[in-house]
DNA sequence: AACTATTTATAAGA
DNA sequence: TTCTTATAAATAGTT
């Protein structure tokens, strides 16, 4: 249809190919329109031209998604079905999973428990016992760990201050010697007498100095 | 074109509307495949008709999938995405609660605990004292019930019991009186007692690791 | 982007 | 559906 017959092979002129897919673009775009309208039809048309420019049609009753949805729904074919629905598959052994869980938890906190039988009660009360001992072992070996910790850091101050007061009496008897510079020191101390009226025995924490203690922060 | 021009509206006469469908759907395919093969462009087609019969065109060198996707990053417009991500965000938050959920009942199994304070450990111990209590109560309820039940089947044995014998006696006396039929009411005593060998949920206190949890776990 | 000779598509009928 | 064919529509090559 034109001066003459062509062949349906790829035109090699690029700039022929651009016009062409231009004009036979709306051609076809009119043409599934027109289908559209006369058939009662639902039309999805995606073009991608080389140049990677791109144009779409779709009939005026729908949208791109609902008739791509649809045309999966009748061919079973699927483009992110399976994903998708391992994804929703997943999503409720998860829900489920955690519902057991919630319930398991209930029952050790001595809830729900009109489900479980006389034995199954009894074997949750044993291994909660027994779980009771070894938090009991954890926690004495933390407290004691803690308390050795403290009592180190307290006989190292002990030892600065004592240092300290050394010092400042050599001074006294020597003034030639001038301040020793324990600033860092110093401030320690400070803030182990100012600690001293607090009642917490982990007010240590509070010192940047001893990361190793903010483990032991509470609460 | 044709042999009269026809107007651009819906065809009423459905016999009609099948047929110009059908014709017009072929004169579009063909000509997507020769814009495809012209104009070394991507195409995708997808029709359906009024009475859902479906079709499509897709350009030999790529697929519906391709097309679609292609489109959806070219346009940035997003079909599933949105909801996609969204189930994402929800797996992702169902997967959290659910190990914090296994980390507690570990913790309540005696198990993970270095990272509790002494603290935190000290309320787990005094809430878990708090549940055996609330277990403990519960325990007593259901052995007190089925106690009763127990007692309860016994009378109602010895009576049958009883019975039987009267009837044997009867029968001895007289025979055509015949047995009486309760198989179904021994049956059930029989359940009875043998449904000591309740499934036992809580097993896993005497195995090093956790089957239950462990079939739970997923990921 | 318009023109137009020609090819192609298709409406109506069989 | 498919074929036929008169005619409408699309478009290749030109301007």
């Amino acid at each position: 249809m034109g001066r003459g017959k062509i062949e349906i092979k790829k035109i090699e002129n690029s700039t022929n190919r651009q016009v062409t897919y231009s004009k036979r673009r709306n051609g076809i775009f009119k043409k599934a329109h027109e289908l559209s309208v006369l058939c009662d039809a639902k039309v999805s048309l995606i073009m991608l031209s080389g140049t990677k420019k791109f144009h779409e049609y779709t009939s005026p009753s729908t949208t791109t998604k609902k008739v791509i949805d649809e045309y999966q729904s009748i061919t079973g074919i699927d483009l992110w079905n399976t994903h998708y629905q391992k994804m929703q598959a997943h999503l409720r052994r998860l829900k489920d999973v955690n519902n057991k869980l919630r319930t398991e938890i209930r029952q050790r906190m001595g809830e729900d428990l009109k489900d479980l039988s006389w034995e199954q009660m009894y074997n949750l009360k044993e291994n909660m016992h027994e779980a009771i001992a070894l938090i009991r072992e954890r926690k004495y070996h933390v407290i004691k760990n803690s308390t050795n910790t403290c009592r180190k850091k307290v006989r190292n101050l002990e030892e600065r201050h004592g240092n300290l007061l050394f010092d400042l009496e050599t001074r006294y008897e020597d003034p030639k010697y001038g301040i020793v510079d324990n600033a860092g020191d110093f401030n320690s101390a400070v803030a182990f007498i100012d600690g001293g009226g607090i009642p917490n025995l982990y007010s240590f924490r509070l010192q940047p100095r001893h990361p190793n203690l903010q483990n032991l922060r509470l609460s």
